[in-house]
RNA sequence: GGUGAUGUAGCUCAGUUGGUUAGAGCGGUGGAUUCAUAACCCACAGGUCGGCAGUUCAAUUCUGCCCAUCACCA
């Protein structure tokens, strides 16, 4: 059967740049394209991957606002700012477009009309707040108040960071606009829903999302939570599912509804459509049939690669819109992890929160990156962490020390002493390189299932084989007798017909380094099925040149540099790894309300308070107020510390004590020494009463624990 | 708080449908080598397979509880 493939990778926010979390999923469908590219035509037809820029919603709105310029002005520069950037990691589209455009709001205006004559959409009055000055409905994510709850201030409409209430923007006692900080009103505004709730949508989910193939198991398992148990009434009850608001009011950037003048589709709405709209698109570029792939009967195969952040709507939305309009239903949903960097939330303060531009622009070549994320994915929802170290050593043995070594050590044989010319590599010492053959099948197998830290581990332990063999036969000794020209000839034919075969292995995940083998080898573009085409007797290859160079670990520190803000500049909190597609959730730093003397739980959290035992404490020389402490703090090394607290404590007597101590303030420099943090006490701010108390545990407390 | 996931050598990760001495790469140590971008090759060291309990002849693998980390809660 000859498949045709449609693939898409979740459309990006037109709100922000392009970082090494968003290209996890990019890099990881176009390393999953470009593969089903390489199959022979009979059995990969076509393979289309398309994608659009997200260009709707309040967000962008406010944002092209507050620039000066239009939201068409504001998108298309993004535009252009995204395509450089995945162009820049040889993420190759068949056709990035845009979501704001007349395919995708015909496409939008088809699936609302069917829905709505299928009986699916509602129209309903809600009350929501208005801002009076702005003079616009507010999304839950700009208004801000006290928790209802905790009474938490300068909390968002949907939930408190505090004590993780949810709730609605209603509920919030001291309501403020965050675009405004107005008060708002609460006015009411007929919205129209999509009727999730419908026993049709509601059956047709439970059976979709479970049918082989749809979701990975633990997307699956998750779908189950929102669903329900259809033999459990509570569960069903608690967990049915809600209809969903696809309406805005004006102003909003977006579509204006057919029917219904001053509303516009939920930018959550026409995103997904944009799939279809950019695919429209592309159709009439290439003259293919719309049709042929997204009809109800449709012989095509539908994929869409997203984070796991918006598997509600691409799961559940999405298939029962598809269905309900009349369309096919996607072929399966593949869910990727977020990225951390060194193993935590991208920071901006920790110059972790790189941005693709920064990467190319500091001269970091994209395919170290390519190869890294590809040797970490595999096909659940596992979150991938790059390790920059890590990503360091791994690049530059795997790829240099190993991969490209191969060639490296054998071309230059071939020149010297064959002219370029090949031997053949068919021969009976020619065992070796079979299971290089027939890797083809495995390695393929791995790819095709998105195991692509599967499919290297492979390809790297054919590129240990092939390193042994070359040391086993020694070309460098062969080359200097007389009379050993044969075996030369072939020993360094045959790695480099292995060296073929591994490039091919690696070509969806290195297509430029790729190339240049290509040129190197003087071969056409290699194709899957190559794998069993070896290079001929006699074919003429071309000097070698390094085809890769190392990553050096300061090109490292230089990028983490470039991605860090300058010491003056606020701190933003970090935002999320991989928000694929964040609409009208992004929150609007730059339109942030003003600051309360409130801190976050995250801003406390970063001071880490611990329990420090005194395990020795003495006079320093010179001082007047301070005391040497050293404190045991559960680690390895004792910290040194030096505490003003000589005027109320004999250092005698502390020695043994538990106390509490920072243990992530910066060590600071004083005239008598290092002071590695700073002991807790407490002493009256105006002075009158005198005294220094320090903070003691309760009986039980451990040096070294956590205090929060 | 609820739900889900994860926790295996210094680092990044495989693996175990329960069964003799738990693997790889990197890093470390020692050796060999010099064709190759100090790459490659050989050897060695290093793990209570998060903790506790249970099921079992046998658990890192199954079950329960706990701890830690992460995510989701529309």
């Amino acid at each position: 059967m000859t498949r045709k493939i449609l693939v898409t990778s979740a459309l990006p926010y037109a709100n922000g740049a392009i970082h090494l979390g968003h290209l996890v999923e990019y890099i990881q469908t176009d390393i999953w394209v470009r593969f089903q590219k390489m199959q022979p035509k009979e059995q990969v037809a076509e393979c289309w991957y398309v994608c659009a820029d997200d260009t709707h919603g309040t967000p962008i709105m406010l944002r092209a606002e507050k620039d000066g310029i239009t939201p068409e002005a504001l998108i298309a520069r993004v535009h252009g700012e995204h395509a450089r950037d995945f162009a820049g990691f040889h993420v190759a589209f068949d056709n990035f477009y845009t979501t704001h455009s007349p395919e995708t709001q015909d496409c939008a205006n088809e699936i609302y009309a069917r829905l709505k004559a299928a009986g699916l959409i509602e129209v309903r009055t809600i009350a929501q707040y208005y801002d009076p000055l702005k003079q616009m409905f507010l999304p839950d994510r700009f208004i801000k108040g006290e928790c209802p709850k905790c009474g938490a201030k300068d909390q968002y409409g949907d939930n408190c960071e505090m004590c993780g209430a949810a709730y609605t923007p209603n509920e919030l006692i001291n309501p403020y606009s965050a675009v405004s900080g107005a008060k708002p009103e609460l006015r009411n505004s007929d919205h129209y829903f999509f009727k999730l709730s419908d026993p049709r949508c509601q059956s047709f989910l439970r059976r979709w999302t479970r049918e082989p193939g749809r979701l990975q198991a633990e997307a699956a398992n998750k779908m189950q939570e929102w669903l329900g148990f259809n033999e459990n009434a509570d569960a069903a009850e608690q967990n049915k599912l809600t209809d969903w608001d696809i309406s805005r009011d004006a102003p909003y950037f977006g579509f204006e509804m057919p029917d219904a003048p001053g509303k516009y589709f939920y930018v959550w709405l026409d995103a997904p459509i944009g799939y279809m709209g950019s695919f429209k698109n592309l159709c009439a570029q290439k003259g293919l049939d719309f049709d042929a792939y997204w009809k109800p009967d449709s012989k095509a195969e539908l994929y869409h690669f997203i984070g796991k952040d918006i598997l509600y709507f691409h799961a559940l939305f999405w298939p029962a819109e598809l269905e309900y309009a009349g369309y096919r239903t996607p072929t399966s949903v593949f869910a990727h992890g977020f990225l951390t960097v060194d193993g935590a939330k991208m920071s901006k303060s920790r110059g972790t929160f790189i941005t693709a531009e920064s990467y190319l622009q500091e001269g970091l070549n994209p395919e170290w990156l390519r190869y890294y994320y590809a040797a970490k994915l595999g096909n659940t929802m596992e979150d991938i962490d790059l390790n920059l170290d890590d990503f360091v050593a791994r690049v530059n043995s795997d790829l240099v020390g190993k991969y490209v070594n191969i060639a490296s050590r054998c071309a230059g044989f071939i020149s010297k002493k064959f002219g370029g010319r090949l031997a053949a590599v068919d021969g009976v010492d020619c065992e070796w390189l079979k299971p290089f053959r027939s890797a083809a099948g495995t390695i393929a197998a791995a790819y095709e299932d998105r195991e692509f830290g599967r499919a290297l581990r492979e390809v790297m332990a054919l590129a240990d084989v092939a390193n042994v063999v070359v040391n086993v036969r020694k070309p460098w000794e062969l080359a200097k007798q007389e009379g050993r020209e044969a075996e030369l000839h072939d020993a360094c034919s045959q790695a480099l017909e292995a060296f073929r075969l591994l490039t091919l292995y690696l070509k969806p995940v290195l297509p430029k380094l790729a190339e240049a083998v290509e040129a190197f080898l003087d071969i056409a573009p290699l194709a899957w099925s190559d794998a069993g085409k070896p290079l001929p007797a006699g074919h003429t290859i071309k000097p070698y040149g390094h085809l890769l160079t190392r990553i050096d670990a300061k090109q490292i520190a230089a990028l983490v540099a470039a991605n860090t803000p300058p010491p003056a500049a606020s701190e933003q909190p970090a935002p999320v790894a991989v928000p694929a597609v964040q609409a009208a959730v992004a929150a609007p730093a730059a339109t942030a309300a003003p600051e309360a003397d409130n801190i976050s739980i995250d801003e406390f959290m970063k001071v880490e308070l611990r329990i420090a035992r005194i395990v020795d404490a003495g006079q320093v020389e010179g001082a007047e107020k301070l005391i040497r402490l050293a404190l045991d703090v559960g680690e390895e090394k004792r910290r040194q510390v030096f505490a003003g607290i000589k005027s109320a404590y004999d250092p005698a007597q502390l020695i043994g004590r538990l106390t509490v101590m920072v243990a992530n303030l910066a060590p600071r420099k004083m005239k008598f020494g290092i002071s590695e943090g700073m002991v807790l006490a407490a002493s009256d701010a105006d002075g009158k009463t005198p005294g220094i108390f320090l903070l003691a545990p309760d009986a039980g407390a451990l040096p070294g624990m956590r205090v929060k």
